[in-house]
DNA sequence: TTGACTTCTTGACAAATGTCAATGAAACAA
DNA sequence: TTGTTTCATTGACATTTGTCAAGAAGTCAA
């Protein structure tokens, strides 16, 4: 139970017995099948979840509808509307699962309570948010500095593992391009 | 002394006389002229600093020699290259002055003992880190969910003194898009 | 003031990407 | 198996954005 959890929070943060037992105690398990959501947008986002096993998407809808990804969640990696659960606000992210799942939650009164009380806790999150947002940044530096060609790339060589598990128009989804514009610089790539 | 920065701290977490006393103690003041540079790339981000008055450009230049501009800081942000920061590699980032300023900076020693011997800090930490995490995310989501005109108009109306304050080549830059390319969007605006 | 420099605008054209439509392959369920 | 659905590819064309070049307006310093 929590197992790939406690591991990556060990990684990070040292950890007692009673500590790990209060944290144990906040945690939930849960597992959805492949197509199922864990949200929709304008629902309150309640959990933060840790990916055991399976692969997630988060995703919002223009005023058009169109869906386009924010990212995609592997085993050990993190998912959730950071924005809505903190807030407690409406949110603006879609999740849903693209293989069956199993999740740790963290719901806002366990994360709430857990801050206040396991300093441990506390450090864990701030060294995942720090990290989280690390990677955004370079995500968003990729996006503004590089050329599609360059993008796709960076993402096969970081993530090879995702363009195994993941739909192609999803991968251009998450690029910022349409399914199309991928296709064509797939097939320039191979010459 | 320190005087925005303590304020910004106190409205995310409490603070003792003592502990604001032993944070002080870790803190400095820097000046820097419009122009000059608080961090070149290939250096290491030896600080993370907070913005008292000015205008802070985090930039970074593309193989072609292109500058794209990450993001601005005005009075009450915090600046660096936070990935050069925490593993003490070198900076993807250049970071200058577009106008006069003063800065309260904290180095990554002062950083790494606060966490340790200040559990307020380290909240502040993990909230500033929350913040900046979702802001970027939101930032990401605009990227590839929104026309240009539609990023524009957000930024118009997030961050009015920005507009005023900066060079438009460089929210062009900001936006993703040419100079030409935003000062033809503006024109076709006033219509 | 003059001259140098920076910034913004505009035109002409090129390159990148999107849109729409059709096709075929692969996956999946009855 | 058969039929259905999902996904990837390709072509034709439209739209957006970039690039290069020129010029105008403003700023700043000697």
């Amino acid at each position: 139970m929590f197992k790939l959890f406690f591991k990556n929070f060990k990684e990070k943060v040292a950890l007692s017995n009673d500590e790990k037992t209060a944290i144990g105690e906040n945690l939930k398990s849960k597992e959805i099948k492949k197509g199922q959501f864990l949200l929709g947008a304008d629902e309150i986002c309640n959990h933060i979840v840790f990916i055991e096993k399976g692969v997630l998407r988060t995703y919002l809808k223009d005023e058009s509808g169109f869906e386009h990804v924010i990212f995609f969640g592997l085993e050990g990696w993190t998912a959730g509307d950071l924005n809505s659960f903190m807030k407690q606000q409406p949110a603006r992210f879609y999740i849903d699962a693209l293989e069956d799942c199993e999740l740790t939650m963290i719901s806002k009164t366990a994360h709430d309570q857990l801050i206040e009380t396991i300093p441990a806790f506390e450090s864990y999150m701030r060294i995942l948010m720090t990290n989280a947002y690390m990677a955004s940044l370079s995500r968003t530096s990729d996006l503004i500095s590089l050329s599609l060609e360059e993008r796709y790339k960076n993402f096969n060589t970081s993530y090879p593992s995702i363009i195994q598990r993941v739909p192609q128009y999803m991968i251009a989804s998450h690029l910022g391009v349409s399914p199309e514009t991928l296709s064509r610089l797939r097939a320039k790539i191979v010459d």
